[in-house]
DNA sequence: TCTTAAATTATTCAAGTGTATAATCAGGCA
DNA sequence: TGCCTGATTATACACTTGAATAATTTAAGA
């Protein structure tokens, strides 16, 4: 049996591709799945490499877990700073990019509920979750307020508070749904329901003018 | 070594145990945790029995599934049904009942976001949830329906699935934030924030006179 | 060029997995 | 009573898993 070649790489991108395999391989066939070998395979590696990266299979899943919850918090984030200089258009951008790809697909779903369903038997997920969690609902309470602020309108903190925790979770609840089952849905469909419900909730409009 | 004392048990309650168990087992410690061995000893049975009931693991955990759903949907039911003559009230009920236990529990959080994480690896699994989804947003929407002509509104049927669907996410949501990390929310805020979220987006009233 | 440390591979191991099969027990019916 | 069918247990199997270890190759520095 030929020896597999070496393959020198520097630390950093190893890192990267044994993460991003880590994260196909969960994608694709659920933690059953990811098994060390399966990895490693997909990496072009061998599995004991996985070792001399990563102490524990447990540790490269918090790395993976990681890289999932940043990209889907930069995501929002980076269309909403590229969305110009009206508040309230920033605060729609932030909306709507929660409901088109790359954060509505089935690798996403999968992904994120795999590691929420980890979160209870693993405080380091659970840290790490909640990290991005404070992340995201911080950054929307900060468009909501400047929208508002935009309409004249000011808010007591509490009230800011309240109104980030029910749209947070009003986009929380929807993109699951319309990840786990797209064709339920029409084209839009949630991205609609999600702006028009916003606008009740803050009793501004935000569609475009 | 003596062997294991006889317990025979009806088919019903032995299959019932047996899906307990497997709850349990996956509540406790994931996924990885719920082997046959180990489900097979929480309903003090040995692992061979567990195939004469169930064909093979993946049609038990269906089974379970499916326990776990039907649980869900019947109690926001059955507190609705149990809440009086009025519609707003019983509208008010079904939405609470989501945010107190038992519905609120880690327990719950783990079943849940452990069978949801399968349903893309799972088609079984994924039909099972659809029909659980679909009867929840359609009772919620009967309340919905006939809060607003209590008073006095009509909905055109476009509306009223916009509205099922945006309050059905908006409950998803608190909920899941809820059980990942209820101490980031005081008592009952998670709660108050649905129902007044709910009374914005109706535009009616529905706290208690 | 030689040496050394680090990166990578190959091999091995013990533990655990779901499942199949055969032996054993209990209860119902002749 | 005695037997027979199904429920239940015990045992065995083939396979997979994460991890440990030893062997091998590369890259870099003196």
């Amino acid at each position: 049996m030929a020896r597999r070649s070496f393959h020198h790489e520097s630390e950093e991108t190893r890192r990267n591709d044994l993460i991003a395999a880590t994260l196909d391989a969960i994608a694709e066939s659920g933690l059953k799945g990811a098994t060390v070998r399966e990895i490693a395979e997909r990496a072009g590696v061998t599995p004991g490499l996985i070792r001399h990266y990563f102490t524990s299979k447990e540790l490269m899943f918090q790395a993976a877990y990681r890289s999932v919850v940043t990209t889907m918090f930069e995501t929002a984030d980076e269309a909403a700073a590229a969305a110009g200089s009206d508040a309230v258009g920033r605060l729609r951008v932030f909306v709507l990019s929660n409901f088109k790809p790359p954060i509505v697909n089935p690798r996403n779903l999968s992904l994120w509920a795999i590691f929420i369903s980890q979160i209870p038997v693993d405080p380091a997920l659970a840290a790490i979750h909640r990290e991005g969690y404070l992340s995201f609902r911080d950054r929307l309470g900060g468009h909501i307020e400047a929208a508002l602020a935009e309409n004249g309108r000011n808010l007591a903190p509490g009230e800011l508070r309240y109104l980030a925790i029910a749209i947070n979770g009003l986009m929380d609840g929807l993109w699951l749904e319309g990840s786990i089952a797209a064709d339920m849905f029409g084209e839009g469909e949630l991205a609609h329901i999600a702006l028009s419900s916003v606008e009740r909730l803050l009793g501004i409009t935000l569609a475009e003018k």
